[in-house]
RNA sequence: GCCGCUGUAGCUCAGUGGUAGAGCGCACCCUUGGUAAGGGUGAGGUCGAGGGUUCAAGUCCCUCCAGCGGCUCCA
């Protein structure tokens, strides 16, 4: 006698076991052909599920009532969409083994083993998009059935696939009571897999799908274990809705750092130069200096002192730190000296025997740094330190160097030398919260006069299983409340997380998406208690007896290289007037203007504002079409008429039409006032106000 | 590093084993103009590198390099 209770409060009884699509049909039939899954105790279920006792249900249907894509609908038909992808490519490939394929925030993926000697090519997608079309056309539903532990492993194991029986006993493991089977159709005579479930009504139910790319990827994610190829693909209820997902991919393309970076020249890559070697260009580097110049006074402000060190250092420094020769796979190979180079081949070494003393540390050289820490340590330790002269803030956009893997480089966002706005905080224990405050006021800062407001905050703590971290648990204790007490504050999108913090001290990551999902950590917090150790640091306390500090490292950006490509994004290419490269361009309507435009030139000049005159011989129209493309703030067209009346005639990007005529002094002033302001105020809003 | 895809002019890209192409950009000429592409002429190539198959390779095969999408990794 299940009584059900329906979202609106309202409850319905029944007399006898039904289903959630019988409940739908009380209700009205056209809603139950519109959905396509349930929440059942809010659980996401299938249309077919048997209600055999009172509970809670939510009809699931293709779009909510106010129209949106419903995240459930689209879950149940992308893991549908799966299974039928995996069915048309059993056909094309008879020998691929299926392992696992779960739906995705915007598709699905399948992983699969292929035969070794029939590997899945792009050039496979075509015939199984026609094999998934047909099968979508034939409309079979989707019919789940259960069998005992016992009998579902009996049958895998007939099946063969090592994958799938793996699957069950992991299913048993967290303590499955019986494995369930969906087949696409009728048990024993159609296709069908292992499968947890839920499903979409029938195959007909998907209105358009595509897949989208393939790639390798390990089993259980381990590389040592076998490799598998993913597929991706997407699917949505309607044609239109897969057009607009594939036209929001393009332009999120034209939104690309990468693509961004070439048009706009900001970065350049040279191969000959090397991998994930960022070469900065003029217009680039207007906007990393910019940014440091500006986080530069910040820091003076708050009481650091810059700063320099050398972008090398002995490996006795690394050895130290315990960076080396721990880490070495991913550093570059150390700086040899002369003379150890020449010993080793007087003492007839061969290759192997320099890998070994590599891998034990017993080499002698430098290290391209790794990190800028131990430099700074030196620094610190250069001399005898009082409690009074705590806290000690160290700060340098310190470059650095790592080995990352190739398959792993990408643009600005992942290379293997970055300039980090670094600094290293040496501080009293009493004096870690308020220190570790004080750096997230300047990351906040950051991002809100650069309005990124799209990010999330993670507080990595310790992992409550695990003895690796070194340090005084009761002083962990204590850096993990202030870490998660100043992240309190910033009342932004914060998570803690067990098991994220470092070895040697608990942090506070920031970490924001590209335009295609990917995540990136931008600025960090760090507490350390591990350094100081290692390094014996100390310093005189009140009690006339040696202390040791703490050491915070922190970077509200991370590296300039990453947070300029994340910028780059954010903005579209279109940076705020500040850091824009090129600010204004002087458009002069003919040569006989190029006089009065160089003028112009002159004064924005004088005044420090990066502008240009555009002489080229064309048309007002393509040069206003060339400085949009650029995506400069404000274009100034000059003719005899501005001329005379010492005028400038403003276009600000963005704004379809040109903002009207301004006396050249007034706007001298405004665009100064923008750009010192950070666009708090501007020259397009005095326009506004003229005309309120 | 691994799997797949890609690599042709400065950029974006066509190119069926048989003479290397287009648009944009660039140079020059005409045009001297008022808010998103005026017209013409021309220069520009070791088709990523190396090897192989073939009478003949940008095109087919192998190795390497680089980029892209993922996987793994990121002190």
């Amino acid at each position: 006698m299940p009584t059900i209770t329906l979202p609106d409060g309202s409850t319905k009884s029944f007399d006898h076991p039904v289903s959630a699509y019988d409940v739908a049909m009380t209700i009205g039939e056209r809603l139950a052909k519109a959905c396509v899954g349930c929440l059942v105790d809010g659980e996401l279920s299938d249309l077919s599920t048997t209600l055999d006792s009172d509970c809670t249900l939510h009809l699931v249907t293709e779009k909510t009532r106010d129209k949106q894509d419903d995240p459930n609908a689209l879950n149940l038909l992308r893991h549908s969409t799966a299974h039928v992808m995996a069915e048309a490519i059993q056909r094309i490939v008879p020998g691929a083994m299926l392992v696992y394929g779960p739906p995705l925030d915007n598709g699905f993926y399948y992983d699969i083993a292929f035969p070794e000697d029939r590997p899945l090519k792009e050039g496979d997608f075509e015939a199984i998009e026609s094999e998934m079309a047909k099968i979508v056309k034939e409309d079979r539903p989707f019919t789940r059935y259960d069998m005992s532990v016992n009998d579902g492993m009996e049958k895998l194991k007939s099946e063969g696939s090592k994958y799938k029986i793996d699957n069950a006993e992991k299913a048993v493991e967290v303590g499955a009571e019986s494995l369930s089977f969906y087949a696409t159709g009728e048990p024993g005579k159609d296709w069908e897999d292992l499968c947890r479930g839920p499903h979409i009504p029938s195959t007909g139910r998907i209105g358009a799908f595509k897949i989208m790319s393939l790639a390798s990827s390990y089993w259980h994610g381990d590389e040592n274990s076998d490799r598998l190829t993913r597929v991706y693909g997407t699917s949505f209820f309607s044609k239109k809705d897969l057009d607009a997902h594939l036209d929001q991919l393009e332009e999120a393309k034209k939104r690309d750092h990468r693509v961004l970076g070439k048009k706009l020249q900001l970065f350049h890559i040279d191969e000959t130069v090397g991998q994930g070697l960022i070469l900065w260009t003029p217009r680039g580097s207007v906007i990393r200096k910019e940014l440091q110049n500006w986080i530069g006074a910040e820091l003076a402000k708050m009481g650091y002192t810059d700063v320099f060190c050398p972008h090398i250092g002995k490996l006795d420094l690394y050895k130290t730190s315990g960076h080396f020769p721990y880490y070495a796979e991913s550093q570059f190979v150390p700086v040899m000296e002369r003379d150890f180079l020449k010993h080793v081949s007087d003492e007839g070494c061969s290759c192997s025997d320099l890998s070994n003393m590599m891998s034990e540390g017993d080499i002698n050289g430098y290290l391209l740094k790794p990190m800028n820490c131990p430099h700074h340590i030196k620094i610190y330790d250069s001399q005898p330190r009082s409690y009074r002269d705590l806290p000690v803030r160290l700060s340098e956009f310190g470059t650095v160097y790592r080995w990352e893997q190739s398959g792993e480089l990408s643009g600005m966002t992942r290379v293997r030398c970055f300039t980090v706005d670094d600094a290293h905080l040496f501080c009293r224990e009493d004096q870690i919260e308020a220190e570790v405050r004080g750096c997230l006021k300047l990351v906040k800062l950051a991002f809100e006069t650069l309005g990124l407001s799209d990010f999330r905050v993670r507080v990595g703590l310790r992992d409550p299983d695990s003895s690796k971290y070194v340090g005084d648990p009761a002083n962990w204790d204590k850096a993990e409340a202030a870490c998660r007490a100043a992240a309190a504050e910033l009342g932004a999108n914060v998570s803690e997380e067990p098991g994220e913090a470092a070895f040697y001290g608990p942090k506070i990551d920031f970490v924001v998406k590209d335009v295609i999902g990917r995540e990136w950590q931008l600025g960090t917090v760090q507490v350390d208690y591990n350094l100081p150790e290692r390094f014996d640091l100390s310093y005189i306390g009140a009690d006339n007896t040696k202390h040791r500090p703490v050491m915070i490292h922190r970077a509200p950006f991370g590296s300039l290289e990453r947070f300029v490509g994340v910028l780059i994004e954010h903005f579209a290419g279109a940076f705020p007037l500040w850091l824009s490269p090129e600010q204004v361009r002087v458009v002069p309507i003919s040569e006989k203007s190029n006089d009065y435009a160089q003028e112009v030139y002159e004064q924005l000049n004088h005044i420090g504002i990066r502008a240009s005159v555009d002489t080229h011989d064309a048309r007002v129209q393509a040069k206003i079409k060339n400085g949009s493309e650029m995506k400069i703030p404000y274009l100034l067209v000059v003719g005899p008429r501005d001329a005379e009346n010492r005028q400038v005639s403003v276009r600000a990007f963005g704004v379809e039409k040109d903002l009207g005529a301004m006396h050249l002094d007034e706007f001298v002033a405004a665009v100064a006032d923008e750009r010192d302001s950070k666009g708090a105020t501007s020259v397009k809003q005095r326009f506004e106000l003229a005309h309120a």
